[in-house]
DNA sequence: CCTACCGATCGGTAGG
DNA sequence: CCTACCGATCGGTAGG
């Protein structure tokens, strides 16, 4: 998994491939593979400001946790939000990446033959499943956080990530209109969106991976939840 | 509305009915009409606690709120947290209260004659607008805090509210297991619960009273996404 | 309820 | 990335 959110970090081989052997600093076993020291930052802050919220958490135990000194985490991120923002877009980015591939695998057949009633069904079967997988999986804090810290974004960044949750929603929205012309959704999609997000969303709160149901036993309940027939 | 948590407070009038006017010290007409000064803390803290979140609000700037300085508020409460879990408490104490009102007005017969299938369905509709009323109507920020600030309390704190919780839904789980008696559910109830709960909640982060739907479109919706027939 | 105050913590920075 | 540090803010208290 990819946690560096830009790219500029300098890759470690270089255009001109040079046989000699660098004096590069020789790291130990757990020092080694840094250069995503960032990615560290970025995972270890996703963490926290899950458990505790991102005002509640401080960018000293943030270094902490990656056994950082308490400045250290200033030289990769310019603020404390910026590292927030970075945990959010990286959730997004990586959610909206999976979902791509998660459709790639159940191969998409929608707007086809006349089965498209139970390929819509089919379809947003899929896409709760992920969604599913995505807030409730192992090492899952990104997208929790990135729901329930909205209110610590500058409006700048506000606007970045709402252009990010379209693309996340782009895929739901014909799929949720299908299943409405053929009678399964009997919600206008506007507000059945809102509300199965909801519905789904609200799962953070209470899921507990070691007693409940499983995101199968989920993904069921809310497609009995809010399909007909 | 009474926003008194405890009732410690002296009343104005005592036992012995004294007929002397006491040399109390007038009140303008803004300054009169307290002795629920401490309400007026708890109203400011919700309005604060909601817009920018618990961690994130300072104890002054509830003073300030209610024009009181700095340390006034410690001494209506021990402590910033207790504040919390006042405005919490008084906002499931008072939904509680309106929600049993409105069944009483909805003029209950659950379990009556063979009519309970649209009874059942009558009964949630009513309790569903009520919930949007709690959490969306005018002046309600209580609720909200309570659905959104649960980290923040202590583990003895955590245990009273989920009490008062269960008071809440334990008037819908009869009709939840109706409605899935009569297949206009098909989500097992358990679950069912959590994911409309999670549905209706969420409507705190993108309601809008100035733009989107009423609250009645909102029960409509709901209704038509949740229900079966 | 105000005045005056305290110790602790926090985000962030200079300079290496 | 560390050391050493700063100004600001915060929850809370004593004493009236």
């Amino acid at each position: 998994m990819n946690l560096d959110v830009d790219t500029s970090m300098p890759s470690t081989a270089s255009a001109t491939a040079v046989a000699k052997p660098r004096g590069r600093p020789r790291k130990t076993l757990e020092e080694r593979e840094d250069g995503n020291r960032k990615g560290d930052l970025i995972a270890a802050a996703a963490k926290l400001f899950r458990q505790k919220g991102f005002d509640a958490t401080s960018t000293r135990d943030i270094a902490a946790a990656v056994g950082m000194r308490s400045g250290s985490p200033f030289y990769h991120f310019k603020s404390k939000g910026d590292l927030l923002y970075a945990v959010m877009a990286e959730g997004m980015r990586s959610a909206i990446e999976k979902q791509q591939l998660t459709l790639k695998n159940a191969n998409i057949s929608l707007s086809n033959s006349e089965q498209t009633k139970q390929e819509a069904r089919r379809l947003l079967h899929v896409l709760i499943r992920h969604h599913f997988e995505v807030m409730l999986g192992a090492g899952s804090d990104f997208i929790p956080v990135m729901l329930y810290e909205w209110r610590s974004l500058t409006p700048r960044q506000r606007t970045t990530m709402a252009k990010m949750q379209r693309d996340y929603e782009a895929v739901w929205l014909p799929v949720l209109e299908a299943l409405f012309a053929s009678g399964q959704l009997k919600c206008p999609v506007k507000l059945a969106r809102l509300l199965i997000f909801g519905a789904l969303n609200w799962s953070v709160q209470w899921f507990d991976a070691k007693k409940e149901a499983s995101l199968d036993d989920l993904t069921e309940a809310a497609m009995a939840l809010f399909i007909k027939d």
